[in-house]
DNA sequence: GGCTAATATGCCACAGTGGACGGTCAAGAG
DNA sequence: CTCTTGACCGTCCACTGTGGCATATTAGCC
């Protein structure tokens, strides 16, 4: 017992990071499991963060240490509630001050294409055809959000999903004008009725 | 013939990962060292593939291990030339060939956005304009790439930056159509005299 | 009661990040 | 000529992030 002091102040050295913060930020609304929190954070910011179980359960109890939260009891099926403690809401504070950082796109289909000479045409065509694909279902789905809550959306909702709707459609518009030797079918006028 | 074979072939049973298999894919032209690699990927796929220096030297080991690279005589300062070798070749074909997964963004002004109500207004405001900098010097800087090597540019760079091109556009065109509420500064045609 | 599926957490190996570190060499300053 | 500086080159480490496997527990259904 030297590392971790024992007098009341456990001390947090680290920064916190953004996915423990953000557990932190769902914890102000009431006392909620590593499960809930997951299912919480998928649905609320999963489209520009993403975390797993693993992270999250991870977190939370380094948390538990560093006296950010505190568990309760458990429930039913191990269900353990974690609520936000002083120091936890005042670490939050901290770190949603700070500077956000750049973001971070990883895209394999890019890195396919950058390698596209290596590459059987054709191939190239079917990623190329089945990713603008998923692209149009996310931007579908993305619409009919906005339509059915658009005016009930919080301003930092609607600004979070406006992002979402215009990178959509730029992807949807670059896959538009994509050139046949990359995969793309130019202005054809096809791509319609599979 | 147990752990890890000592005749002929190394038997690679890890399917390879896009970062190593970009690695591959960069040796194609000629032995290249670690540090070469890093800078030709920050290079060529930086702007939808990360790398880092540490990441690549573990892949290279790795590979060499695996028998999909060789390394040559150690030269200057410790410069360690990497060639392809055939197994190399053949795994870097056999990943190239694979569906490529859904592209994965981190946005971490999107998170501060999201947790905008527990944060200053004005504060939030400096970020979205600090921020709409960034991208505003990223599309000049793409812009100018276009200007200067777009024609001679391959088929498959001219397609990677303009998806750059696109996406920067519509980042700003989203800052530009932020409300004030979220730190937008709406059409109100200011923005300069900061 | 027994089956199955959803709930809920934990563990592990690997991938990815960023910084610190140490050594080598080239070129200019004194 | 030596010394310093800085670019070059590789290594190591701790932490973050990902995905799958392994558990239980409980609700619902037959």
């Amino acid at each position: 017992m030297d590392g971790q002091e024992k007098d009341g102040r456990p001390a947090p050295p680290r920064p916190l990071n953004a996915t423990a913060a953000s557990l932190l930020g769902f914890l102000h609304a009431g006392p909620l499991t590593g499960w809930d929190l997951v299912a919480t954070a998928e649905l609320v910011i999963g489209d520009f963060w993403s975390l797993t179980r693993s992270q999250v359960y991870r977190e939370l109890a380094a948390m538990e240490v560093a006296g950010l939260v505190e568990s309760g009891e458990i429930g039913p099926r191990d269900r353990r509630p974690y609520r936000l403690t002083d120091d936890g809401r005042e670490a939050f504070a901290t770190w949603l001050d700070r500077e956000p950082g750049p973001e971070q796109i990883r895209y394999p289909l890019l890195l396919t294409m950058a390698f596209g000479e290596h590459l059987a045409p054709r191939r190239l065509a079917a990623f190329v055809a089945a990713h603008r694909r998923a692209h149009g279902v996310r931007l579908a789905g993305y619409e009919a959000l906005q339509a059915e809550a658009g005016e009930a959306l919080a301003p930092y909702a609607a600004a979070t999903l406006d992002f979402g709707l215009r990178y959509e459609r730029a992807v949807l518009d670059w896959f538009d004008h994509l050139s046949p030797e990359v995969g793309g079918e130019a202005a054809g006028g096809a791509g319609g009725p599979g």
